[in-house]
RNA sequence: GGUCCCAUCGUCUAGCGGUCUAGGACAUCGGCCUCUCACGCCGAAAACGGGGGUUCGAGUCCCCCUGGGAUCACCA
């Protein structure tokens, strides 16, 4: 049979750091075994389900490219469905009206838990329901002799005695059907074959398990994936800093630099550390999911991004780090060299954001020179060789690196100094900084025309020094 | 607290009984390269939580302890 999984959020937030790895791991698994993936939101919580999540959910899944077969499905679409099942098993006495209020459980929740006990509903209206009541629940009559086993596709075999599962809520008195319900209807009509999330809802699926008995539904193979932890080794969330995907997004980050970081967070190949998405299709395998929870570490994840800047065509991230630019108040898609620029930031940059930042002087109409980089390298000393340069540069045709590279080599000669001496006077003049790509490179990009008005311009700055004219 | 899961360097991990005086990667610290910053290269420090078994032999299998995490909702 071929594989089908699914990744199933609910609406009520961003998409996260957590559930873009469980979504992976769905999207691998299916992509690799040549199966179908599913993308469904379960926002049968109409209290805390928002469209708005559900659709930075979906940018967010594209944005990963973790593209979808089917969906997405909206359970609140699905109610009708759902409420048939339940007819179905209140119609066999599988499942009964509860009439207790939400208060009068929470007191008894609070009883048992402070005697130590374990909460547990006690079927007070399975014996006999009040007559006086008309809004109701609808419970599910779960076996309390025997034991549940799940074989877990990544924790192995685990049991659990029916005397710990209690008769859970399968619909709300809202009329709303409850998560462990639906989640069970959906996998099986879908022909979900392997369920892979969370290991948070490992103790879920033994009601899920008894649930699909009771309505004779086929049961699909679960993996339960080992949960992300914070640095403090606790459930990751928003004190952990930033956890939304599409902030990662805006923060220059390369979508399969974040699924490669992601995917080695529970997953291994051997030593390697990068893959492109076409090998994670490739060698992604269920045997090799780790079995215990990772702490989320930015800093690693940062160094992939870097990796996967360095090794992408220049073209590419030239097209990816254009809205950076754009951010930045230029617009440099029809500049000639805009291609040449980029190829000399991505291995010194490791974000979109980050190359924007220090590319932004290719593309400034002049440029603006930082203080202390003036005072301390366009000095009095460096007019002569400086006006030397660009004389040469001017004459210089055709204007290539090499060529570029002659001219300062000529002023070393004529003036004996180390190119130290003249390069760096020349990048703050050329780019306003200390710090920059290679210098003939950076003028090579500028072209002459900009880099000789720059150069003038730097010459110009510098303040006459009757003092010691020759220091 | 009950139940369940987990346990190799600070972090992510390799290891699937002998090749482990435990390998790689991030981060850290030295050095080299060098027109700046990076990249790169070389090197250092850094781990099998504890105790019992099983076995000729255990990081690798079993049990206990300890520690961590998750979960016990008319949330998903």
């Amino acid at each position: 049979m071929s594989v089908k999984t699914r990744f199933a959020p609910s609406p009520t937030g961003y998409l996260h750091i957590g559930g873009a790895r469980t979504a992976l791991f769905n999207w691998l698994f299916a992509r690799n075994q040549g199966g179908t993936f599913v993308l469904r939101i379960e926002d049968t919580d109409s209290e805390r389900s928002t469209e708005e999540s559900a659709r930075e959910i979906v940018e967010a899944m594209e944005w990963l490219g973790l593209n979808w077969d089917e969906g997405p499905y909206f359970q609140s679409q699905r109610l009708a469905l759902y409420r048939e099942y339940v007819e179905r098993l209140l119609s066999q006495g599988k499942a009964y009206r509860c009439y207790c209020t939400k208060e009068e459980l929470e007191e008894e929740r609070k009883r048992a838990l402070s005697q130590g006990k374990k909460p547990r509903y006690n079927r007070r209206c399975l014996e006999n329901p009040p007559s006086d009541r008309k809004e109701f629940a609808v419970r599910f009559l779960c076996p309390d002799e025997g034991e549940t086993v799940v074989e877990d596709l990544v924790k192995g075999t685990v049991v659990f005695k029916n005397d710990e599962l209690d008769d859970l809520i399968i619909l709300r008195s809202d009329g709303m059907p409850t998560y462990n319900f639906t989640v069970v209807i959906d996998d099986a009509l879908m022909g979900i074959t392997h369920v892979l999330r969370g290991d948070d809802h490992l103790n879920n699926t033994p009601r899920q398990i008894q649930l699909y008995r009771a309505l004779d539904l086929p049961i699909p193979r679960f993996g339960h994936l080992p949960m992300i932890l914070g640095h403090d080794r606790t459930r990751l969330s928003k004190r952990h800093g930033a956890m939304s995907v599409l902030a990662y997004r805006d923060m220059g980050y390369l979508p399969e630099a974040v699924n490669n970081y992601l995917v080695r967070l529970g997953w291994s190949f051997g030593d390697q550390e990068i893959f492109t998405m076409e090998e994670l299709i490739e060698k992604f395998s269920l045997d090799n999911v780790g079995t215990s929870a990772g702490v989320f570490n930015p800093e690693k994840m940062l160094w992939v991004n870097h990796q996967h800047l360095k090794m992408s065509p220049p073209e590419e991230i030239a097209r990816r780090a254009l809205p950076f630019f754009r951010e930045l108040g230029v617009d440099p898609s029809n500049h000639p060299r805009y291609v040449d620029a980029v190829r000399t930031l991505q291995e010194r940059s490791k974000t979109l954001k980050e190359l924007a930042e220090s590319g932004l002087f290719y593309f400034t109409d002049g440029v603006d020179i930082d203080e202390g980089a003036k005072k301390k390298f366009l000095k009095p000393s460096v007019v002569p060789p400086l006006t030397r340069l660009v004389e040469l540069l001017k004459e210089t045709e055709p204007f290539t690196e090499e060529n570029i590279s002659r001219c300062f080599e000529k002023v070393m000669e004529e003036f004996q100094i180390k190119l130290g001496k003249i390069a760096q006077p020349c990048r703050v003049a050329l780019t306003g900084k200390t710090v920059s790509p290679g210098i003939f490179e950076v003028i090579y990009v500028l072209g002459k025309e900009e880099a000789v008005k720059r150069l003038e311009k730097g010459i110009s700055l510098i303040p006459l020094d009757a003092e010691s004219p020759l220091k």
